[in-house]
DNA sequence: CCAAAAGTGTTGCCTGTACACCCATGT
DNA sequence: ACATGGGTGTACAGGCAACACTTTTGG
C-alpha cells in the first residue's frame, strides 16, 4: 500500500476483446472471430485480438466496446470480463491486458458484408487490416493471444451449460433448431432434438411467439427471448453500474 | 490500437486480495478476513481490503502474493484472480484494481497469533491497522470493496460445488467432519454426513490415511488431499506462468 | 406417397436426498 | 450403560439420455 509510489509509472493499461460469431456459410456452422494484423514492431505482421489502450474517461467495459465497434462497427449481443493478463513478459514495456469476451449475432455481421477471410469494409469507420478466422483455424498470433482464446472458447462452452448465452448467437426470433444448432456448434457435438427441446422449455427462458419458420418441412415455431433480462451472470457489477458510471 | 497514446498517463494499477479464512472459535465457523485501515484520504478511516499498487518487476498473481504477506505473513493454500475493477469513479486518480482471492488454512493463521478482531503482532513484517472481521459483520466499507467481498463470498460458495477448493481451509491431514463443517460454514447450510461422505469419497479427491483422529468419540479417519494438484482451476494460465514468469 | 424435420411419449439409468440403522469410543 | 459422532444400507424422487413414435410440410 505504501510501498514502490512512482516506479508504478511505465505500466500501461490494454482492453482487448474476443469477439465471437457464428459462420453459417458452410456446411457445418463455425465459430469465428474478427483479428487485427499488427502493423507495429512487436509481433510486426502477426494477427491480433482487437483492441486498445484503456481512455482514463471511460470504464474497462466502454473500452471493450468501443474497440469492438471500431473494429466491426456493431454492437455486441453479450460481453463479459474474461479475465486480466499481466504476466511480465508477456509484451516490452509493462502491459497489462484486461480481456473481455462478446458475442455477435451472424445476421448483423452478414449485413454489413463480412464474407470469408477478406477484410470487411462495410459501413462506419471498419479498419483495414481486420479478418475474421475460424476458431479452429487461426494464423499465428501475436503475444498470448492464443491462450487468450482458447480460454474464451473454453469461457464459453461452460457457460453454454448453465446459461443462455447460446442465444447471443441468433437474431430476436429463432427456431428451436437453430438454437439447437448454436449449442452444437459451441459443444462440438450433437444434441439429441427431443430433449434439447424440453430442457430449454422447462427452462422457461423462451416466449414462443404465433409465426413459424416456413421453408424445407414442417414448419417450425419461432421463439424468442424471454424478456430483456440478461442472457448471464456477467461478473460483480451491478446492472447499472455497467451501462454508466 | 492508435488512439490515445500518451492519454494512459494517470491510469495506475492496483492489486488487491480477498484472503478468507475459517474462524472456529465460536460454536460455529464463520469465514473471516484481515481489513486495513486506511489512514490516507478517499475513505480515510474507512477499512479496505489489503492491496497496493503493482509493481512492474511484478505479476498480478505475484503482487496478490506479496501484498498478502506483507498484510497476514503467510502464504496463501488457495489463490485465484477475482476480477479488474475499472469503473472511473471508483477513486480519484482512474486507478484500475485487479482483484484476487485467497484462502488460509485456519491452523497457520493461528499460529501466527490473531485473535479476535485485535490486530495481530507476530512475526514478520504484519503491518499495524490490520484487523479480522467475520465476513458477516464488516465494518463500513472503502471504494467498492463491500461489493468486491460479497462477489468473492459468491464464487467461492459457487466453485465449492464443483471442486474441492473448501480444501484450502483445512490442514494437510483432516477428517470428513472438518470437511463438512468447511462445506456448511462456506454454504450457509447442514448437510447429511452419510451422503456427503459418498460424495466426496466417489469424487477420488482425498486419499485416506492410516491415522485416526481420536478425543471425543468414535475417531475419525484423516483423509488427505489427493496429490499436489490443484485444489481447482484457476485461470486460463498455464501452471508454469503462475510461479514464474 | 415419400423424405425429412417438427414435435410427443416412454423407458431406464444415474445421482442426489432423506433417513433408518449399526459401530466404536469416552465418560 | 449410554450418549455421541463415525460410518453403512436402502429406498424414493427428479433429471437426463436414448429412442420409438406421431405430425406436418415440400416435392
Amino acid at each position: 500500500m505504501t510501498k514502490s509510489r512512482g516506479i508504478e509509472e511505465g505500466i500501461r493499461v490494454a482492453v482487448s476483446t474476443v469477439i465471437l460469431t457464428l459462420r453459417r456459410e458452410t456446411e457445418e456452422p463455425r465459430i469465428a472471430l474478427p483479428l487485427v494484423r499488427r502493423i507495429r514492431d512487436p509481433h510486426r505482421d502477426c494477427w491480433a485480438l482487437p483492441g486498445g489502450w484503456l481512455d482514463p474517461r471511460e470504464s474497462l467495459e466502454e473500452a471493450a466496446a468501443r474497440t469492438l465497434a471500431e473494429t466491426t462497427g456493431l454492437a455486441p449481443s453479450y460481453l463479459e470480463q474474461l479475465y486480466a493478463f499481466g504476466a511480465v513478459n508477456r509484451s516490452p514495456g509493462r502491459v497489462v491486458s484486461v480481456v473481455y469476451w462478446a458475442l455477435l449475432r451472424p445476421d448483423t455481421v452478414d449485413a454489413l458484408g463480412a464474407q470469408s477471410t477478406a477484410p470487411h469494409d462495410a459501413a462506419g469507420a471498419a479498419p483495414e487490416n481486420v479478418a475474421w478466422y475460424d476458431a479452429s483455424d487461426l494464423p499465428p498470433l501475436a503475444f498470448d493471444h492464443a491462450q487468450i482464446i482458447d480460454y474464451a472458447l473454453w469461457r464459453l462452452r461452460n457457460k453454454v451449460g448453465y446459461s443462455r448465452v447460446a442465444q447471443g448467437f441468433l437474431p430476436p426470433e429463432f427456431t428451436l433448431a437453430e438454437l439447437r444448432e448454436a449449442y452444437e456448434t459451441i459443444l462440438g457435438r450433437r444434441l439429441d432434438p427431443a430433449n434439447f427441446r424440453r430442457q430449454v422449455e422447462s427452462a422457461g427462458n423462451l416466449v414462443p411467439t404465433d409465426a413459424f419458420r416456413t421453408g424445407s418441412h414442417r414448419p417450425a415455431r419461432l421463439y424468442r427471448n424471454d424478456t430483456d433480462v440478461e442472457l448471464a451472470d456477467r461478473g460483480p457489477l451491478a446492472p447499472e453500474e455497467t451501462r454508466t458510471s
